[in-house]
DNA sequence: CGAGCGATTGAAAAGACTCAACCACCGTGG
DNA sequence: CCACGGTGGTTGAGTCTTTTCAATCGCTCG
């Protein structure tokens, strides 16, 4: 349990601050985020902010995974990205001064930190190497999203269930991915039965296997041959 | 024809850049975006960029409609969107350092102003209200992308071409929507024949007027119905 | 141990695509 | 001026993927 383990992070030892886009902010930078920032436990299904509402600041994920997602009609969500530790989540409607877009709910128990607007908007101006970070963090997602939605539009739900578990299993590292059914097929834009069908296939096929709902990746070469590419 | 109306255009008196990204740029630093920018006459299907090659600058339309797309397997392009006068194209690979990975082709006879890398980037630093401008329209298109992602995952068909001709409405302000039944089918991701047998559904409805290839929207109101909303 | 939710399976229906043929408009060249 | 060729648009029919609905299973947590 994470929340046996539970401490306040320290921004100037952390790790995942050194590898992520705040990676960037030196001297007493630090100090500064260090003393704002607040640390949070979050349980399972918890939501970080909800499409709609207004952002108040950004969220540093130490530990644990969490799913940005939107709803359809009849509340369907499509989950737009799944973040791990170590990524920056909601900086995207801090700059448009508008409200969420999408909603951010964890997938398991997660350690996440805070920092409010007004402490993280001035370190913009200041720092270049932040900034720069940005810009190319939006850009690359952007980049990633045409991607996703040519996927969507041209390719088969295989080939896209096979893309996705690719993603997935760079998300999970070496883990096994763990993720329901439901959020499965909402990430791959299917229906859960047909998901629970082409997962039967792979794991016939070998590409995969399953232990209840874990799933790991045995043969990520084929996988990536019948993503299409 | 816009040949015959060419001219080389002044940034200081220019109103595309006074209502764009662009407008926050003042004082001496229109003076050297002015001398160092170049204006370029397109003809119809003429390549901007394309995927997989080097960014060296950004593009600011003039005048004329511009595609912005993907190719998937096969070739088949996805178009990610639509830009017209006044937009500013291409900046996004700018920031990663990193090759197109789309592509951008003229719609229609364009006239086009270019800004090489070293002139454009320098002037994020220096002004930050172009800076925040940049990062407030990629956080936008980043949402826009969201949507586009949950239409396509979500909606039919049906749907999503209500919605793709709402769009198109609005970039084609007055205008008739002026694009090939290709394009048309490109962007709203399905096949050629599909998308013509619902625009004849839609004309039948009394939504829409067709002209050989140009198609007014009549009721924007049912549309927005039909569209899911 | 029982309730309940998530996972799974089957069968039927619907939506969309593919393929093939045909049409219509337009510019070209004889 | 007209026949020709070509491209883009349209229609029809058949097929296939994917969804939907309904029912069952099975694990997990009080």
């Amino acid at each position: 349990m994470l929340e046996n383990n539970f401490r306040n992070i320290s921004c100037s030892t952390c790790l995942r601050r050194k590898e992520n886009l705040l990676g960037g902010i030196l001297g007493e930078d630090v100090e500064h985020l260090e003393d704002h920032k607040s640390c949070n436990y979050y349980k399972k299904n918890q939501y970080l902010f909800v499409e709609g509402s207004f952002p108040r600041g950004v969220f540093c994920i130490n530990e644990g995974k969490i799913k940005i997602f939107k709803r359809g009609d009849g509340g369907k969500e499509q989950i737009i990205q799944i973040a791990k530790g170590g990524d920056l989540v909601g900086f995207r409607a801090m700059f448009t001064e508008d409200a969420y877009k999408v909603s951010a709910e964890t997938l398991e128990e997660c350690n996440i930190c805070f920092i409010r607007k007004e402490d993280f908007l001035p370190m913009l101006d200041t720092n270049p190497m932040l900034r720069n970070g940005i810009l190319k963090e939006l850009s690359r997602e952007l980049a990633d999203r045409a991607d996703f939605i040519t996927n969507m539009a041209q390719k088969s739900v295989r080939q896209r269930l096979a893309f996705s578990l690719l993603l997935l299993m760079e998300i999970y590292q070496d883990e096994p991915i763990n993720l329901s059914r439901e959020d499965m097929a909402n990430f791959v834009g299917t229906a859960t039965e047909t998901l629970i069908r082409l997962l039967k296939d792979f794991k016939e096929e070998g590409i995969i296997e399953i232990n209840t709902r874990k799933i790991s990746v045995l043969d990520a070469k084929k996988m990536l041959h019948v993503a299409g590419y």
